[in-house]
DNA sequence: TCGAATGTCTAGCGGTGCTAGCAAGTTTTT
DNA sequence: AAAAACTTGCTAGCACCGCTAGACATTCGA
């Protein structure tokens, strides 16, 4: 028989459900707190008090472990995106509220915001097999930008501006960018995007 | 004595100037064949046909190997965008110019760029100690972009302009942006940058 | 000619991701 | 109730990593 006591089952289950979740939580403290060269399969196993192996009945490898934590921050940052746009603020409020919010997440989790976009996951984006938390984040971007885009086409137009509020987090977090103007030229880009 | 022979110490400096750009040649064309992760000491050494802790006597460690890499692709990347920015095309075409060796750069040399952009460096942007590499670059951008400034501050719309389009062309590089958009959105972009 | 300095190598340390194979526990079948 | 089958987790170990100590050969200066 295949089917296991329908008692236990569910108890099983959700033990399994809690683990999976534990190592996701302690790979992604050990990221915040040290890098994610410090996450290693040992490390991880000792805080979740489990052996190593355990961590492959749950995770193909350590690109899947990295690539789940980045789904989660994809949905924070979705989260954090949506309560910025109030909407009560006109299309420019909105598009600078969504900016400093991208800003403020990446500065917050710096180790959520690299395992998303800079380490090497198995992300598929804008495929048809994209994750949901992918495809929401990009949703809420659309809503957000489109109204500024005007007689440009909103799909590249958010893709376009997207990537520019992005590229200006990404050179700062790694100390490209002189930080003491920082907000001066977040607030220089929104401007320039939805034409003065 | 300290001294060596006169004779001879020309020739020696110079072998280990070559041998020390082969390192550096060696570790570029692995990791543009095979990715970084490939480039390991064990395979760079056999490379070079020495043994590992050569490496070591002309690098610090695996990441100064990177840093010099990305060092010399600061410098061709210069380069192109000097070369792209012709400067009888207008401060728009000359930004525009710029904006796809930029693009180009990064897709041709996309390992270089990865050395320069997000691998783990000791490079340092902005400071007194800045190596001249970094601070030409920066230089042409400064030069290209702050024509279109207006009355904007030139230094912070240089690293507003610079940092949008970067975020175009890492996204891009990533899978994130749709490919068969990417001309019509970099010119978005450079159109939005000069204010229509 | 002989000691010193230099250059290079072999071997190995402590770490990594990952897995084979075993032992204990649990569930199902007889 | 005993046996068989399956599940679960562990120990131990593989191949690889960055990096280094110490031995060896060669070259150099006196």
């Amino acid at each position: 028989m295949i089917r296991n006591n329908p008692t236990t089952e569910g108890r099983k289950e959700r033990e399994r459900a809690e683990r999976r979740a534990r190592i996701l939580a302690e790979a992604r403290a050990l990221a915040e707190a040290e890098g994610w060269a410090a996450v290693t399969t040992r490390k991880l196993a000792q805080r979740i008090e489990y052996s190593q192996p355990v961590l492959y009945s749950h995770f193909a490898n350590m690109e899947a472990i990295v690539t789940a934590v980045a789904l989660e921050g994809a949905a924070e940052l979705t989260a954090a995106m949506r309560e910025a746009r109030t909407g009560d603020c006109g299309p420019f409020g909105d598009t600078l509220a969504v900016a400093r919010a991208y800003q403020s997440f990446a500065a917050t989790s710096p180790a959520l915001f690299e395992a998303m976009f800079t380490m090497p996951t198995s992300l598929e984006f804008g495929g048809p097999n994209s994750p949901q938390e992918l495809v929401d984040a990009f949703v809420v971007l659309l809503e957000t930008f489109s109204p500024m885009a005007g007689d440009r086409d909103p799909e590249t137009f958010t893709e376009m501006a997207w990537s520019a509020i992005h590229g200006q987090v990404v050179l700062d977090l790694g100390g490209r960018l002189r930080p003491q103007e920082r907000k001066r030229r977040m607030e220089m880009l929104v401007r320039a995007l939805v034409g003065e």
